[in-house]
DNA sequence: AGCACGCCGACT
DNA sequence: GTCGGCGTGCTC
C-alpha cells in the first residue's frame, strides 16, 4: 500500500502529494514522520490519500518512518475540510491542518495527566504510624499531614494535597519512596466553563408572536433537510437570541449537533452563562483566550461526541464535530469572521460548506446583515426572515445629529458639543448612565475640511484618500487603485485653509469630559485598559453595578451588552469610520451606529442618542439614526453595482513582501506582466480588472516592504486554479520575495 | 524550506 | 593541498 503525504512548513510549490510506502498503522489522516530529500531528514507530514499503486518511479519511493501516536489524526470530515480550505483560500494542506487541529497537537504535547495519590497501606496502618509520636517512622510534619489527609479518602488529586498547609512536594516524594503512598494517573480534561452551567436553567423559552413567526420559518427550513441558509434579520432588541435558542433545541431534539459562532467581543460570562446553564456539560467553548491545553481538551471532548453545542469565535467552525444539523453565525456581518492569516478563510463560507455536507441549516443572524448576505436573501438564495418588532414594546431611542462644523464656528474646539455636554449632565442629575463611543479605527487618518466638511476622496473609486507618513513626508493615497497625491493645504471645494486630519483618541476624549464634568465618574474601555484576561469583563460588570456614570470607549462598548440604566449614547465622531479608504466604510459605519444607538433603547424610559459629525447631511448617518437598514442596504447595493464592487464581483489581493526593496519592485512588475499574460489566454473569457502594483497602505512592516496588486473578478474554479498556478510559479522562482493571496479580504 | 552537490578563494 | 563561501537543483 502507498500513501500520499503532504508536508508542513513547505512553500506553496511543494504543497503536493509525495508517495511513500505505507507501514503498519498508516491511515487516511495519520500524522507521519517520513524521510524527505537527499538528506532523508525526517519531516512531519499528513496522509491525504491511500492507494494500492503509485505512478512514481518505484526506486524513489521510501517507506514511512513512523506514525505519530496522536488523538488528533484527521477524520474523513477533517480531511475533506482541509482540501476545501486549500482550494478556496489557496493555502497549503499543512496550513489547513494546523488550523483545524488545536495548537501543540502536532508535537505530541497533547495530554495533560492529573496525578493522583492514595495510601499504599491500609487506613489502620496509617493511623498506627501517625499515633507514634516523636520516634516512629514519620517525624516530618508535612508527611504526617499528607498521611492524615489521605486516610479514608481513596485517590486524591496531587494538586489538592500540595495545597495543604505545611506540605511540600518533597514530603510527597518521600512518602512515595517509603512505599506509603502510591501514585496514579488520570486523564485531565479541562473545561473552564463547566462552572458556568452549575445551576441549570430548564425553563421553557417563551416566544412573542413575532418571534414565534420567525422561529416557525426556521423550523420549516430545518425540517426540509436541504442544506438551506436563512438570514434572520432582527432589529436591535428584537430578541434574536431566543429564536436562536429554540433553533438549537430543535436540532438537539432531532439528535443533531450545533455550532454557534459569535464575535470574540460577545463571549462574555453573561452570554456564556445563559448557554451553559441551558446546555450544561454538552457545551464546549472555543476561542483564542483559551490556553493550549484547554483548547485541546475541548477538541478531545468534541471528537468523542461528548459535545452537542460548540460556542466560539471564527475558528469554532473548524472544530472536529460531526452530525451538525445547525450552524448559527450571530452578528454575521462582523469582519472578524474573515481570517487575515493563512488559511484566509471566511467562517460563513466554511459554515456553508459544512451545512452542505451535513444537510444542515445555516442560520445567519444580524440587525445589520452584510450586503453579501442581504443580496443573497433578496435574490432568494437565502431565506429572508425579518424580525422587526422590538421585544417588550421598547421604543427606539431618539437620535440627534450634532453638526461639529457649527460647534467650531461657535468657538467650541473641544471634541464634545454643547448638546452632548448638556445631555451628559442630565443623565448625571437623574442618576442614570451614559455610553460615549469613539469610533476610531486603525492609525490612518483622513483629511477633512473643518469649514465645509468635505473629505478628500479618490475621483476613480469613491473611497476617501488616506494620509500616509513616510520618510519623504506625507502623501494622500487611495487604497483601491493606488492613486497618490501630495498633501494639499487648501480645500479643493471651498478653498479654505481649514484642512485637518481626522482622529483623536479615547484618552483625549476622557480628559475633555473630565475637564467639563469633573463630578462625573468615567470608565474608559479600550485596547489599553482591557489588557489581561478578565479586565474586559471586570469593567463591564463594574459599569453594570453602577461604579461609573459614563462608559467611554471604542467599538467594544457598542456590542450587545444590556445596560438597563443607560439612557444616553454619545457618538464622538461618526465620520471617523466613514472615511477609512475602504469600500466597506459605509457598511461598517451604518452597522456600528445602528448598534450603538440601539444601546440607549433598552431603558423603559426611552433613550437618546447624540451623534456628533462633520457630515450631518450624510445619508449613512441619517439612515442609521432612523435605524432604516433596508433603505441603506438598497442604496449601498446600487452604489456597489455601479462601481463593480462586492457583492457584484470578487476582490483578490496579491501581496508581495521582501526585505529587498529593489527585488520587490522588479518582482511586482513581473507579477503584473504574468497576470496579464494569463488573462489573455483561456481564462480571459472571464471579466477581470487588474489594479497596481502599488505600495501597501503600510509600506514597510518589520523591516519588510510590501506591494499590492488587486484583481476584480468573478471567482470560480478556473480562476482559483489560475491563482494557484501563479502562486506555484512565484513561490518556486523567487524565494526572497514572498507572494500571498487573499480572496475577498476585509480591508480594501 | 532545507539540504546536497559543486566549483572558486584564504588558511592550518 | 583543504575548509567553507553561497549559487543551483531536487525533494516521492
Amino acid at each position: 500500500m502507498f500513501c500520499e503525504v503532504y508536508f508542513f512548513d513547505l512553500p506553496y510549490h511543494l504543497d503536493r502529494a509525495f508517495d511513500y510506502l505505507a507501514i503498519d498503522g498508516v491511515k487516511l489522516g495519520s500524522l507521519v514522520f517520513v524521510p524527505f530529500g537527499r538528506g532523508n531528514i525526517k519531516r512531519l507530514g499528513v496522509v491525504m490519500g491511500i492507494k494500492e499503486t503509485s505512478d512514481t518511479d518505484q526506486s524513489k519511493i521510501k517507506p514511512v518512518h513512523s506514525v505519530v501516536l496522536s488523538d488528533f489524526a484527521l477524520t474523513e470530515n477533517m480531511h475533506g475540510l482541509c482540501l476545501f480550505l486549500k482550494e478556496h483560500t489557496l493555502c497549503t494542506v499543512g496550513e489547513a491542518v494546523k488550523a483545524i487541529l488545536p495548537p501543540g497537537a502536532l508535537h505530541g504535547e497533547n495530554m495533560r495527566l492529573r496525578t493522583l495519590l492514595s495510601l499504599a497501606i491500609s487506613d489502620t496502618e496509617a493511623r498506627e504510624l501517625l499515633s507514634k509520636e516523636g520516634r516512629g517512622g514519620i517525624r516530618s510534619k508535612g508527611q504526617r499531614e499528607v498521611l492524615n489527609f489521605l486516610i479514608g479518602k481513596g485517590e486524591c488529586d496531587r494538586d489538592t494535597i500540595r495545597a495543604l498547609p505545611n506540605v511540600s512536594s518533597a514530603n510527597i516524594t518521600a512518602l512515595v519512596e517509603k512505599g506509603l503512598v502510591k501514585v496514579g494517573y488520570a486523564e485531565n480534561i479541562r473545561n473552564p466553563y463547566l462552572a458556568y452551567g452549575a445551576e441549570r436553567d430548564t425553563s421553557e423559552i417563551i416566544l412573542s408572536t413575532a418571534q414565534l413567526k420567525a422561529f416557525s420559518k426556521v423550523e420549516e427550513l430545518y425540517r426540509s433537510e436541504r442544506a438551506e441558509c436563512a438570514l434572520l434579520h432582527g432589529v436591535t432588541g428584537s430578541g434574536k437570541t431566543k429564536v436562536i435558542m429554540r433553533a438549537i433545541d430543535l436540532a438537539h431534539s432531532e439528535g443533531r449537533r450545533v455550532i454557534m459562532m459569535v464575535p470574540e467581543i460577545a463571549l462574555t460570562p453573561q452570554t456564556l452563562g445563559i448557554f451553559c446553564k441551558r446546555y450544561g456539560e454538552g457545551v464546549a467553548v472555543i476561542h483564542s483566550g483559551l490556553s493550549q491545553g484547554e483548547r485541546q481538551d475541548a477538541y478531545r471532548r468534541i471528537r468523542r461526541g461528548e459535545v452537542n453545542l460548540v460556542i466560539g469565535t471564527r475558528s469554532a467552525v473548524l472544530c472536529p464535530i460531526d452530525n451538525v444539523g445547525l450552524i448559527v453565525i450571530d452578528e454575521e456581518h462582523e469582519h472578524t469572521y474573515k481570517s487575515e492569516s493563512d488559511p484566509k478563510y471566511h467562517a460563513r463560507e466554511v459554515a456553508s460548506y459544512i451545512c452542505g455536507r451535513e444537510r444542515g441549516l445555516l442560520l445567519l443572524a444580524s440587525a445589520t446583515p452584510s450586503l453579501e448576505s442581504y443580496r443573497k436573501a433578496k435574490e432568494g438564495r437565502y431565506t429572508y426572515i425579518p424580525l422587526n418588532e422590538r421585544y417588550g414594546g421598547v421604543s427606539l431611542p431618539d437620535a440627534v445629529i450634532v453638526d461639529m462644523r457649527e460647534e467650531l464656528r461657535l468657538g467650541n474646539t473641544s471634541p464634545i458639543s454643547a448638546r452632548l455636554l448638556e445631555s451628559l449632565e442630565g443623565v448625571y442629575d437623574r442618576e442614570e448612565q451614559a455610553i460615549l463611543f469613539l469610533n476610531r479605527r486603525g492609525y490612518n487618518s483622513t483629511v477633512i475640511c473643518k469649514s465645509c466638511g468635505e473629505v478628500l476622496s479618490c475621483k476613480r473609486c469613491s473611497v476617501s484618500l488616506t494620509h500616509h507618513v513616510s520618510a519623504e513626508g506625507g502623501k494622500l493615497m487611495c487604497h483601491m487603485c493606488g492613486y497618490t497625491s501630495p498633501v494639499v493645504k487648501k480645500c479643493p471645494v471651498c478653498g479654505e485653509e481649514k484642512l485637518s486630519f481626522l482622529g483623536f483618541g479615547t484618552q483625549k476624549l476622557e480628559s475633555e469630559v473630565g475637564k467639563y464634568l469633573p463630578r462625573v465618574r468615567l470608565m474608559r474601555m479600550d485596547a489599553d485598559t482591557t489588557q489581561g484576561k478578565l479586565a474586559y469583563d471586570r469593567l463591564l460588570e463594574g459599569f453594570r453595578r453602577g461604579e461609573a456614570d459614563v462608559l467611554l470607549g471604542t467599538q467594544m462598548v457598542a456590542k450587545g451588552h444590556d445596560f438597563p440604566k443607560v439612557t444616553l449614547v454619545g457618538v464622538a465622531l461618526a465620520d471617523s469610520s466613514l472615511h477609512t479608504g475602504d469600500f466597506r466604510a459605509n457598511e461598517r459605519t451604518f452597522a456600528l451606529l445602528t448598534q450603538v444607538i440601539g444601546r440607549a433603547g433598552r431603558a423603559a424610559s426611552g433613550g437618546l442618542a447624540v451623534i456628533q459629525t462633520y457630515s450631518p447631511k450624510h445619508e449613512i448617518i441619517r439612515l442609521a439614526c432612523l435605524q432604516d437598514y433596508n433603505t441603506f442596504a438598497d442604496g449601498e447595493l446600487k452604489l456597489r453595482r455601479e462601481l463593480a464592487l462586492p457583492p457584484f464581483c470578487d476582490i483578490v489581493t496579491l501581496t508581495q513582501t521582501s526585505e529587498s526593496e529593489g527585488e520587490l519592485l522588479s518582482e511586482a512588475g513581473r507579477l503584473c506582466t504574468r497576470l496579464k499574460e494569463l488573462l489573455s489566454g483561456e481564462i480571459g473569457k472571464y471579466p477581470f480588472t487588474v489594479f497596481g502594483p502599488f505600495e501597501a497602505s503600510v509600506y514597510r512592516v518589520n523591516e519588510k516592504y510590501r506591494m499590492k496588486t488587486l484583481i476584480k473578478c468573478r471567482l470560480n474554479r478556473e480562476v482559483r486554479a489560475m491563482l494557484s498556478s501563479l502562486l506555484f510559479e512565484f513561490s518556486r522562482t523567487s524565494d526572497r520575495v514572498t507572494l500571498s493571496v487573499d480572496i475577498n479580504p476585509n480591508g480594501v
